[in-house]
DNA sequence: ATCAGCATGTAAGGCGTTACATGATTCA
DNA sequence: TGAATCATGTAACGCCTTACATGCTGAT
């Protein structure tokens, strides 16, 4: 029955907070959510479309003159917040993880040590400074913390900051174990 | 130029140890692999047909008559243990995590925070079972770690042990912080 | 004047999954 | 006899990315 595309449960799941365009939709993927999913445009614009054709969201084209180009703003509508809300209360979760770094580990021995080293040491670089922000994220949302909504939010980034220490940790550990060989 | 095909990676890596079948290949997926990449025949039987193609690989079909179905052996060319040489020293990796209970979790506002604590508790045991396994690779592999070629494998083992019991940790404290509200 | 950012959308094509088709052997 | 495992492969289909097309506004 029901297509199993998520895009729509992201978009579904951002619009149950407020209306916005698909240009607004992808800026909050690539803000928050990116730590845990991706979406593009060439994703976000066609889903739109079709789950406007299934009942799921609607939009008023906004003609406020106020500049920039026009600007379509999606709503979700009561068929959509079901859909939300039946997918948010099925148990079933695939949980897909694809890490080319580990990929490229695993098989290091047909290459140089000293490759699998280099590999994991940029690794490293790009988790530190995802780590940075996510620690900053959770600085901030400590502060407001006694708002209901901002709790799913906040242990996302909890979420985050424990992988990501594990990653570092893991690092360290590898390439130690590596220079020893 | 060259396709970006990860599948062809995990087969020729997989090849560059031993010569092994389709079905061998898919076995060894689903072992070791699986904790950070996947693979399914679907994929695997059409990109061994191409990269046959593409003198990557080549086979000799078995014709002894030791019983069950005709076993045909892939092994690795020149070419493609160059191929992978490229690509362990091609310093690019793209790291794509698609975690469907962090999204859902992320949009826990919409339903009652019950659910999302039973979400996080199915996350749990699926976590708790392979930790157990990955913990007893790790022991096995500590016993013959003089061999050069298993300390890739257990590089990759101590990484899901890392990230597993972090996924623990957060689990832990992100349903007490649900419990709370 | 030009570039970056805002904004929407389409087209081509790659990648991969699921389901199906086929068939042998082993074991209860 | 029937189920499970071994074993190879195809077909349909879905999802997503990349690149392209278009055009406005504001800052340098």
């Amino acid at each position: 029955m029901a297509k199993d595309r998520k895009i729509d449960m992201v978009i579904l799941g951002l619009l149950s907070h407020e209306d916005m365009t698909g240009y607004d939709i992808k800026k909050n993927i690539d803000h928050a959510i990116r730590f845990f999913w991706k979406g593009s445009f060439g994703s976000i614009y066609p889903a739109l479309a079709a789950m406007e054709k299934d009942e799921l969201v609607s939009h008023k084209a906004q003609e406020e003159k106020s500049g920039g180009r026009e600007r379509i703003f999606y709503q979700i509508t009561e068929k959509g917040r079901k859909t939300l809300c039946d997918w948010l209360e099925d148990r079933a979760a695939v949980n897909d993880l694809k890490y080319e770094t580990l990929l490229k580990l695993f098989f290091g021995s047909s290459v140089d040590s000293t490759i699998s080293i280099k590999n994991i040491e940029e690794f490293r670089r790009g988790i530190e400074d995802d780590l940075k922000l996510l620690r900053l994220y959770r600085d901030n949302l400590e502060t407001i913390l006694n708002e209901r909504d901002h709790v799913y939010f906040y242990i996302t980034v909890l979420f985050g900051i424990e992988t990501y220490e594990g990653y570092l940790r893991w690092c360290d550990k590898s390439i130690e174990i590596l220079r020893k060989m």
